[in-house]
DNA sequence: GCCAACGTTGGC
DNA sequence: GCCAACGTTGGC
């Protein structure tokens, strides 16, 4: 049973065409617990995800990834070099889990902005006044209509 | 750069 | 276990 998600990256600090380049990656640094038991509870290889760049202008939707590996131990946050570095994890309780994920279709960018005046969209997390987590779900529904705004075609879903 | 909305920390 | 202080996220 395919999961829908969202991800959050920021474009000057993991950008689509990164991810594209590097054909997978591991998806380190997230230090929240709800996105974190969302990653290690939740997520399942072949999982869809909507790659969302935030912190830019505008933000929007860049991409579809898919779970390709799932959850096993934030190492970054075990090395102190890292700016994820975490003292408080250690090899016996790793605190923290990535997920990989691997670029499946580009998308034409759908803005926030557009998302908001789509009321189809009504309800989507991302839309949540306020809402910062940076692994999210998204309906089966929301979900393939995003990839419609960006010109994916429904039955390649 | 501002600031609202969170999440985390730590004293009590 | 409460909650004030603080730090972060991220749209605007």
């Amino acid at each position: 049973m395919t999961s829908y998600w969202l991800m959050k990256s920021e474009p000057h600090v993991y950008p689509w065409d990164q991810l594209k380049i590097d054909g997978r990656t591991h998806w380190d640094g997230v230090r929240n617990y709800q996105a974190r038991n969302i990653m290690r509870d939740d997520m399942s290889i072949g999982d869809l995800v909507l790659f969302y760049h935030s912190n830019c202008k505008p933000p929007h939707i860049a991409g579809v990834a898919r779970v390709c590996k799932g959850a096993y131990p934030d190492f970054t946050a075990q090395d102190t070099e890292s700016k994820y570095f975490d003292p408080k994890a250690s090899p016996e309780n790793p605190r923290w889990v990535m997920v990989d994920i691997e670029p499946v279709y580009d998308l034409n960018p759908v803005s926030l902005p557009e998302l908001r005046t789509n009321g189809a969209l009504e309800g989507m997390p991302l839309l949540r006044k306020g809402q910062r987590l940076s692994v999210q779900p998204v309906s089966k529904e929301h979900f393939s209509i995003v990839c419609n705004m960006g010109g994916l075609e429904n039955n390649l879903l």
